[in-house]
RNA sequence: GCGCCCGUAGCUCAAUGGACAGAGCAGUGGGUUUCUAACCCAUGGGUUGGGGGUUCGACUCCCUCCGGGCGCGCCA
């Protein structure tokens, strides 16, 4: 028998011979064939259009080349490793070819799960190369929001989903330390670091407010009272220090409750240190991607698809946000990494072509940088929309989502939606501990699988000993288990080339409602040992993917519910 | 003004250019002496915002209009 993994190359090739031998039509070697999965049953386990692919390139009726396409694949058929795995081949109009897959296959798709265990749908699209998932970066001046929340989620579940793909994949934090933003933040906290020891002090226009930064000065205020007193630039300069260090310290915690770990946060400021950044526009200019206009250095983004150009050192020499990202990501490539992933928030997608002009402009291939917007969330309870406001400084942050509905509810959640469409977010739904809130129905149906393995354990004499006869696993509710575990590795394999999580939500709700009817119209401990023995691996290998498929979420697989 | 995204069932959303546009929730009606009822089963619901085009085939691609969101700095 054929094993599970190598079924569907091998099915393409047999395809492939197939159309090589319709004889009457012209050169088709152009046409590549792929699978599909269909979308009813009544279309089999897998589906290919072929038939109307050619039908198109040779202008013949596809009805007529799917039927003649069919027989000669069901000829080929005898004889290949195939023969043993699918049952049969079907034409159906207007031109599909469906391929129906045996039982005795599925059931090796169950053994191969627990043969595999945890490792099970692992893939090698990326094997030998790195990948460096960029995600969160938010600026260091206060607590993470709700949209930092979605970002952080889809971004683990992503670098999760590279590894499997075989990727050595890094999670980075981009630390914006330097900068207007962060010279504000200083001046803030200077200011009430002044005021909390009853100085004068004027609190900048648009410089931070919250809490968080009153009691950060009054911190600063007690550490070091004589430069505060000083005043001048040597405080503001240790205000900002102090500041980054206290923010990022509170980022760092609020991403560590929410299970998501960095491998490194890499600080812009490190960048003008090493020099890096100089010898990066010295190579941008012998490149000659810069060029001097009305007294400021122009990056010849145009060149790449870009607008307009970008200024990169300003009229007044200063550098801007731009000279710093475009030598960061020199460095990501120098680092060795093949593949960049970058999560960014809406307001940066105007960002994205000058960004990539930059790369194009190191003489990087554009490709090789993947920026993914995440969109917003709307929080509700219910019918009610919670209003969100920043500029009031009113919002509601990441750990306020995560401490009223749990880690577990939060993370799914923001992986329920495709990343960069709009999300509504109910945090009434995600709190209930029932039917309608999805996470639960997932979690539940692996609590389920423990219950009834531990129940199984305590009877210890009802299930065979020895070798389990997997031929007893032929009900509907059995065989439809096997085929979506089949399943799994195709769809984190393309969920990991799409860049997008979400597929695997839906692939989990599938897998928990076919174990839920299963469970419903069969019992798994019987009188008949062999019987209860078989089922039983198929409850554990359900277990292993579903908790495997919980794990790339960063969603918890309990034992008991 | 220019550019990007979105518009699908009452609600929230699916659907590599493919088969009869599918799920969940809400609605209605049923199901457990037995391993977790946080479960299962049945059922109604659609001119995919409007119009045109490309294609054997369009929710999907192109044009246009309507409606909603966002971005357009020598800010980050």
């Amino acid at each position: 028998m054929i094993s599970p993994q190598d079924l569907e190359s091998h099915l393409t090739a047999l395809m492939g011979e197939a159309v090589r031998r319709l004889e009457g039509f012209p050169d088709l070697s152009k046409l590549t064939p792929a699978l599909e999965m269909p979308r009813g049953r009544q279309h089999g386990d897998l589906a290919t259009a072929l038939p109307l692919q050619i039908a198109s390139a040779a202008h013949r009726p596809p009805w007529e080349t799917a039927q003649a396409l069919a027989s000669k694949i069901t000829e080929n058929l005898k004889g290949s490793i195939l023969a043993g795995a699918i049952e049969r081949v079907e034409a159906k109009p207007p031109g599909f070819v469906n391929f129906f897959l045996t039982t005795a296959f599925l059931q090796e798709v169950v053994k191969t799960v627990l043969r595999e265990g945890p490792g099970y749908g692992a893939n090698r699209l990326g094997a030998g190369r790195k990948a460096l998932v960029e995600f969160v970066s938010a600026n260091p001046t206060g607590p993470l929001s709700v949209a930092h929340g979605r970002q952080a989620a889809v971004g683990d579940a992503l670098a999760n989903l590279l590894a499997m793909s075989g990727y050595q994949v890094w999670r980075e934090y981009y630390l914006n330390d330097e900068g207007t933003q962060i010279n504000l933040l200083g001046e803030s906290i200077l200011v009430r670091a002044r005021e909390a020891l009853g100085l004068a002090a004027e609190f900048p226009e648009k410089g931070y407010k919250g809490d968080y930064i009153t009691e950060s000065g009054r911190q600063f205020a007690k550490e070091r009272p004589a430069l505060v007193r000083q005043g001048g630039p040597k405080a503001q300069d240790a205000a900002r220090a102090f500041g980054v260090r206290v923010l990022t310290g509170v980022i760092r915690k609020e991403l560590d409750a929410f299970g998501v770990r960095f491998d490194r946060w890499f600080a812009q400021s490190s960048l003008s240190r090493w020099g890096f950044l100089n010898r990066t526009l010295n190579l941008l200019k012998r490149r000659g991607y810069l060029y001097l206009s009305e007294g400021a250095w122009w990056l010849k983004s145009t060149a790449f698809g870009d607008d307009k150009d970008r200024v990169v050192i300003r009229s007044d020499g200063r550098l801007t946000y731009i000279a710093a990202d475009i030598a960061y990501h020199r460095r990501k490539f120098k680092r060795g990494f093949d593949l960049l992933v970058n999560l960014w928030g809406p307001d940066h997608h105007g960002y994205i072509p000058r960004l990539k002009a930059s790369v194009s402009a190191l003489g990087h291939a554009s490709d090789a940088l993947q920026i993914r917007i995440i969109q917003l969330c709307t929080l509700k309870r219910g019918a009610e929309t919670i209003p969100m406001s920043t500029r009031e400084g009113v919002f509601i942050t990441l750990t306020q989502v995560m401490e009223e509905v749990g880690r577990d509810a939060a993370r799914f959640f923001f992986l329920l939606r495709k990343s960069d469409a709009h999300l509504e977010f109910d945090l009434q739904l995600a709190k209930q501990q029932s039917l309608e809130n999805p996470v639960y129905y997932i979690q539940y149906a692996h609590a389920r699988i423990t219950s009834v393995l531990e129940y199984q354990r305590k009877q210890a004499a009802k299930a065979a000993g020895g070798r389990v006869n997997y031929e007893r696993l032929a009900a509907p509710e059995e065989l439809d288990l096997a085929r979506r575990l089949r399943e799994f590795p195709q769809t984190a394999a393309a969920c990991a080339r799409a860049l997008e999580p979400f597929g695997i939500t839906v692939y989990l709700q599938a897998l928990a409602e076919g174990f839920h009817r299963f469970y419903d119209r069969h019992r798994v401990v019987s009188d008949d040992p062999e019987l209860t023995a078989a089922r039983l691996k198929l409850i554990e290998a359900v277990q292993v993917v579903l908790r495997a498929g919980l794990n790339l979420l960063g969603v918890s697989a309990p034992e008991k519910m």
